[in-house]
DNA sequence: CTGCATCCGGGCCGATACTG
DNA sequence: CAGTATCGGCCCGGATGCAG
């Protein structure tokens, strides 16, 4: 992209981010290193001479690395727009109605508004396992120590397995529609809710505003 | 912008505000009202008819509003672009070294890197009026009743007139760089610089990261 | 003069085909 | 599997025109 040559942080930032793609990859990136054909599964829509030459210049921008077993990976730099990303989906939330016909999913983008909801470390927090069905493959979302992680694969005994549309299921865990609202779009609860009505997801318009 | 056809928060919100220009409308936004030729202005080296454009696409979203009086203002979600804005500032620090020869500057941007340095209402902030003259016009930062604010024109009677680059102005009044440093870089001060001193910017990564 | 609309050249994007 | 090559089309940028 064409910088826009203005002297302001926005300005120089979204030089180096604004380009199409460039965020995405990045939310592909956050929860480890990828191969070129993960990437490529996880971006669906990107050409592939695109996701190439975006990686060729967020190494450039130092945004990414390329290591020895030749995954990408997230610098430094490219970690630091956590916050970013984080930014712009707690502000596109309300705009996130009912999946569209012509969109596609990836059940493992659920692992980005799940961490933000539940985030750092809250001892209080139950142990529960989650396994998710909703998408490509099963996740399974684990409550662990205080800590809340997600990961790819079934659950080997979990204490709640729900199934259904994403708006659903992300709904649910964040306790942002009822069960019965859920199960009106679509979800299905087997097991044990209970444990999950106390993972306390952070207030969703928690933000300092004062130092 | 063709739209990344992708049920996931950031994908939704990347196709509302990942055209070109549009964050950089919304910074011109954020401080108020703006008519079209004070946007025109405030954004060097956009075309004419791409701001005719984005700002009717802006409206068409919900981001804009034309008032009566045929300013254009942000809406309550445009408004919730802040946190955005403010996110990728924060990341794009580093990237801010000098200005380069090619790069246009407005006295007025200095406003967001300073509203995100002294955030909030600190009723042990000192009284203090601030000219800075950088740029094109100059402005008045002024901490009163434990607010920091800034306004375009020069200022009545200021405690401390800083003259220079804008990276050196910003950087110390920040408190990132140090008067000797700044001096270098062709900060010239006048007036009693000791007030500042105590305005005590927030901690630059300052970020809540558990719940 | 302000606030756009129109036109055109160039660059970026998207889809497909192809290669080591 | 991991890209490269190519090409049509759309978007962007700059200049210009024009109505109130």
């Amino acid at each position: 992209m064409r910088s826009y040559n203005q002297y302001c942080g926005l300005a120089r930032g979204l030089d180096v981010i604004g380009d199409r793609w460039v965020l995405l990859i990045v939310r592909e990136l956050l929860p480890g290193p990828r191969r070129y054909g993960e990437l490529h599964d996880g971006l669906p829509g990107i050409a592939t001479n695109l996701l190439a030459e975006r990686l060729r210049t967020m190494q450039e921008r130092g945004l990414v690395e390329k290591l020895d077993d030749d995954r990408y990976a997230l610098t430094e730099l490219g970690e630091g727009l956590r916050e970013v990303l984080y930014a712009i989906g707690r502000w596109a939330y309300p705009l996130m109605g009912e999946q569209e016909p012509d969109e596609a999913f990836r059940s493992h983008w659920i692992v980005h508004p799940i961490s933000a909801m539940f985030p750092g470390i809250d001892e209080s927090r139950p142990e529960v396992t989650i396994e998710v069905r909703c998408g490509d493959t099963p996740m399974t979302i684990r409550s662990h120590a205080g800590a809340v992680t997600a990961q790819h694969g079934p659950a080997p005994a979990p204490d709640v397995v729900l199934t259904g549309p994403p708006d659903a299921v992300v709904g649910f865990i964040a306790q942002r529609i009822d069960r019965a609202e859920a199960e009106k779009r679509g979800l299905a609860v087997a097991g044990d809710v209970r444990a999950l009505k106390r993972l306390r997801p952070a207030v969703p318009t928690a933000r300092r505003t004062s130092a």
